[in-house]
DNA sequence: TGACGAGTATCAAAGCTTTGATAATGTGCT
DNA sequence: AGCACATTATCAAAGCTTTGATACTCGTCA
């Protein structure tokens, strides 16, 4: 292989969203919640009658992944789906009493990782990350459509 | 929710990472694999003889999770598992020539992700963002076991 | 009016991942 | 020898994700 593992940054990135991710998965799980499902809430929360695809685009899936994902909160009473008024084709899409419930329940635990996140970094430090990762995300759509 | 959404890193984290994913998967896919199964041949070419439980560790992933994966590259030829000599019930799992043919050349393109990330940055700021990464590591992982 | 393109929804297939539980094997300690 | 512990492998169930394909609706433009 070309390319020493040690110097390839794509492992540190992936590290470090699996950390992120399990641990929220520890977090949002007594809520009842997956992480994908609690993603799809807090967007649902702040965007109430969105379409599945609008949604799929805000929590960087497929349209079909998001469907999945809305069916079992569906089921669950989590969520609810009822015709565009006008529009038809469209589903509208909705936070019930019970959904909002389940994500303040979440977020309450979720957020204290992120504030954990916070907390470890200084406020410089934090921009620099941020400037950082958007650059390598830049670097690597870059790189993607030269392949 | 109580924390704003534009202060959470993870989200950043996060979609730095999917970005990532998405490059690999485009870069890996013409040899015929997965990201997974991609990141499973390149630590075998390492490590002969491995057993799927430490393939699993060193992947990040549930051992079942690996069990799968090596499930279906081993229907593909692309790995074969013996019994251990003298240890029963372990399964040693190498690369067979197929197996490495397709991961070098599904490397071969894999690598110009993560020679673009690389490239984008100085030493100095790839230092930086391990550093980062690191302590945001850390930070999760206490946060998340005093959860 | 009619064709086209964009956006939306859905079915199907394949693969990955996790949690939970069970069983077999080897090692170390008593 | 016998027992506890760690490691390994595997089965099962549920959920997430992707690619590929199909179909419907709407707005725009000729």
């Amino acid at each position: 292989m070309g390319m020493p593992a040690e110097e390839r940054l794509g492992l540190d990135i992936k590290r470090a969203e699996q950390e992120l991710i399990a641990a929220k998965q520890i977090a949002v799980r007594p809520a009842g919640l997956t992480v994908p499902q609690y993603a799809t809430l807090y967007v649902l929360a702040d965007n109430p009658g969105i379409s599945a695809a609008a949604l799929a685009r805000a929590c960087l899936v497929t349209p079909q992944a998001m469907t999945v994902v809305l069916k079992n909160l569906e089921t669950r009473g989590l969520v609810e789906r009822t015709p565009h008024p006008w529009h038809g084709n469209v589903l509208e899409t909705r936070l019930t009493d019970t959904g909002r419930i389940a994500l303040e329940e979440a977020d309450e635990r979720a957020v204290r990782i992120e504030q954990a996140i916070a907390d470890e970094l200084t406020a410089e430090e934090r921009d620099t990350l941020r400037s950082l990762l958007r650059r390598c995300g830049t670097a690597i759509d870059r790189a993607s459509s030269q392949l």
